[in-house]
DNA sequence: CTTTGTGCAAACGATTTGCAGGATG
DNA sequence: CATCCTGCAAATCGTTTGCACAAAG
């Protein structure tokens, strides 16, 4: 997941985006971590030190990074969408004690069997969201 | 999923709920579809002929539902919570075309080994969200 | 009668939009 | 230099809340 400047800016460009230091730091900021968060979250770690970017920027960066299939977003938290810059199919793990949402590998289960839906329905991607408490929630060991 | 008036009633009551008009006619609504409404969609139901409820007596109603376990939120739309009296587990087939969310039974695939997940990782459910067209939005048959 | 629910309107939080000025290719 | 992006503030949308009145058990 990690990458230099230089790859990320190539990235951008292939995807026939403009490469501005907002769209930059908001990509990078979503290649570096795996904890998915809000644009809230992105804005506020981006601006941390001095201002980089503002609300409506980073959101219209999302959708930018959104629609050339850079960036996807996950609905697994009520009321807000996280981001997540890992677009390669996988799972979800969701700890109902803190909200944190963690990557499961797609080869953690064996592929569903599809063919068994209604007939009429055409699938093409199915997730599998798992609930339960992460390591920090539950209680003793 | 058929219910009659009075089983709805008692139902209503066992959980504790004082049975209004209001959120007999929400439960009820959410019992006759499985279509999975948004809390607006149920209130423009409700409301076609004559006023039944209010917009927030319909959020109220849904949380006290919820609350005591016989309806669930379902969060598989951007930005709208939709809403399921299913409660019994099962998966869900979102229709990329037209957004219809369809109930898939739970027995339709093998049961997923939660044993492989990451340690410290302690699961308690899982659901399947699967992608694709619908038969009213693919092309040919 | 005591408790809880309803409806209204105002309040909210996340996201979107209009628009003028600025940066990118 | 034409096009696209940014920032600001206002607007929108789904949902929540405060409160006075009404209904349920």
């Amino acid at each position: 997941m990690q990458q230099q400047v230089g790859e990320i800016v190539q990235t951008l460009k292939a995807r026939g985006l403009r490469v501005t230091p907002q769209r930059f730091s908001v990509y990078a900021n979503l290649l570096s971590r795996t904890d998915h968060p809000t644009a809230e979250q992105i804005l506020s770690d981006l601006n941390q030190d001095f201002p980089v970017s503002s609300q409506a920027t980073i959101y219209s960066s999302l959708q930018a990074l959104r629609e050339v299939g850079l960036v996807r977003e996950v609905l697994l938290d009520e009321g807000v969408s996280r981001y997540d810059a890992n677009v390669a199919p996988h799972h979800h793990f969701r700890c109902d004690g803190c909200g944190a949402i963690e990557d499961i590998p797609w080869n953690t289960f064996q592929g569903l069997d599809l063919g068994q839906l209604r007939l009429g329905l055409q699938a093409t991607t199915y997730e599998v969201a798992v609930q339960g408490l992460c390591d920090l929630c539950h209680p003793r060991d």
